[in-house]
DNA sequence: CTTCTGACA
DNA sequence: TGTCAGGA
């Protein structure tokens, strides 16, 4: 049951590859890295070399982004996430409480970045 | 030909 | 975010 996770992160596709998958830009992808996002393991030639677990996170940072989060609304959600995971290991929430946890901070974060976004469209922005 | 970093008419 | 430069 472990092999299956280690070829997922075998990070195996260039750029050029993710682009085609995720349907997003050479640009943008590279910007989520800056964002501490998806950072790409990199081969010999400096190259971003990305496996199949990067390709769902970055599914899934598209996914936030079209439900109208930006970028510091998905830090939020993955910082989030990755405090209930540690506090789940020295304490024991149930997997109940820590979904409660997220989908509430989920709604508040998106919430005000829509808030943001339409105020900007509201004053010509 | 593909990707990389840095920069901005 | 797009796009161009200049190099690898």
């Amino acid at each position: 049951m472990k092999e299956k996770e280690l070829r997922r992160s075998l990070a195996v596709l260039p750029i050029g590859t993710v682009m085609k998958l995720t349907d997003l830009t050479a640009r943008q992808i590279r910007y989520y890295e800056e964002q501490e996002l998806v950072i790409p393991a990199r081969n010999e030639g400096n190259r971003r070399m990305y496996s199949l677990n990067d390709i769902d996170k970055l599914l899934e940072v598209k996914d936030y982004l079209a439900e109208g989060l930006n970028m510091a609304g998905i830090k939020r959600i993955y910082a989030k996430k990755l405090a209930e995971k540690q506090a789940k290991q020295g304490k024991s929430l149930t997997d109940a409480d820590v979904r409660k946890i997220l989908h509430d901070e989920f709604i508040a974060v998106s919430g005000l970045s829509k808030q943001s976004q339409f105020s900007f469209r509201n004053n010509g922005l």
